[in-house]
DNA sequence: GATTATACTAGTGTATCCAAACAAAGGGGA
DNA sequence: TCCCCTTTGTTTGGATACACTAGTATAATC
């Protein structure tokens, strides 16, 4: 993906096109909007005072990334995520981000490795003081290192939209007081395994950590989740 | 993302956005378009007969899609794929399809396996004939019913999606006359694995099958493909 | 009273117009 | 001759006008 992630940066923050689309994305996922609510073109764009073609824009791009549905001639509708769904994305993502551990274990560069580190016991630090909204943004930081260090942009695709795809449902799991500290023990496993070019090691243990991730989430908050939209 | 499937095929045919976002993609994936060629809107919407508004939100899709790059005030230009996200492709769909094997294991149904059944012996009796269109089409088709059959409408969104995405370079290596009929042998195995309710052996032998394809296109055909265009 | 046809309305689909951005070419001055 | 500024052409970005579609309510007819 390479430099297309800066110019995507660019157009997103010059553009209204890109602004509409975080904007109504956000709105999503932090459920502004319900489930099967019809978003109108011309009352977005009267709401964020634009015309149709920005909003109409955004539309495409949030249908492709399957937030909404658009039903020709009628109208867009927030697509509902299933707890099937859910679950589905974590048993793939499991399978990946091993995958991605252990090609970043082979390709990682020595920037990426210390950014992990520093990201690492940067979170142990705010996990003992509690801080758990920093907890989040380190969380989600940690996995778009490892992205990014698989050096694989297919790779790096895939689990970006996936990640973005449970975003919803997460937020409210991560910063549930048990897990976040768990997680990031897990990340320093994960990077340990990387920095001793453990390949093997590493891909079991990021896999296990999604599926940790999810097993928690569903102990104690998926249904929660739901319920609270 | 659910019946959003159905409902994209209705858009898809009756207007202009759907059919232009298709044309482009196919001629993308087909290779009438050079990589890094430059996409004009009113040049394609001449092409087509459109204006440029179904172009421009083609091009949006296009993008999320990965297929084209838009850089901001600038242009539309087609991105390439290269061996790399070739052998990429491969290598996850490896995993996912030894997934997908597993979950039709556990969720197949008697008309899906009936079919599956069917595909195998027909290819069984194209591939002793040597009709090699006949053989691609029913590999095809082999793995379009495993997609449907493991029950997750992620995980086949995700495989279909890559199925499309590798196709152009697929098409050459499969009828290579070698890789036919050994391809179907292992579908066998895979379809009896699933019969016997051996969802370990069916992935297994799923996840082999992808890297025995990779391997095959490798050893003769892919540098050809690439050179051809 | 039920049913069907029709007109109306709300909304998206498409075309076109104007503005802004960028790049390249041309002209003037040191 | 070289550099900078301006100008002009090309292409996208955004706004708006018009066309079409589907759903709905209403009225006429059986």
């Amino acid at each position: 993906m390479g430099n297309y992630d800066v110019k995507q940066e660019v157009t997103d923050k010059y553009s209204l096109r890109g602004r509409v689309f975080h904007k109504l994305r956000d709105d999503i996922l932090s459920g502004k909007y319900e489930e099967h609510e019809e978003l109108k073109e011309v009352a977005i764009g009267e709401e964020l005072g634009v015309s149709r073609t920005p909003v109409r824009e955004a539309f495409r791009q949030l249908e492709l990334e399957g937030l909404i549905q658009i039903i020709p001639n009628k109208g867009a509708y927030v697509t509902g995520i299933t707890e099937k769904d859910v679950k589905d994305i974590y048993m793939i993502r499991s399978l990946l981000e091993g995958l991605c551990a252990r090609w970043a274990t082979e390709h990682i560069t020595l920037e990426q490795m210390d950014e992990m580190e520093e990201n690492v016991y940067l979170a142990e630090f705010h996990a003992r003081k509690g801080h758990l909204e920093q907890l989040a943004e380190l969380d989600n930081r940690f996995h778009d290192i490892l992205y990014e260090a698989c050096d694989s942009k297919m790779l790096e695709h895939q689990l970006k939209d996936f990640h973005q795809y449970v975003l919803r449902v997460r937020k409210k799991t991560l910063s549930n007081a048990n897990r976040g500290p768990k997680s990031n023990e897990e990340h320093k496993g994960i990077m340990e395994a990387i920095k001793a070019k453990d390949a093997d090691l590493a891909e079991k243990l990021a896999h296990q950590h999604m599926i940790n991730a999810y097993s928690n989430m569903v102990e104690n908050g998926l249904h929660e989740a739901y319920e609270n939209r």
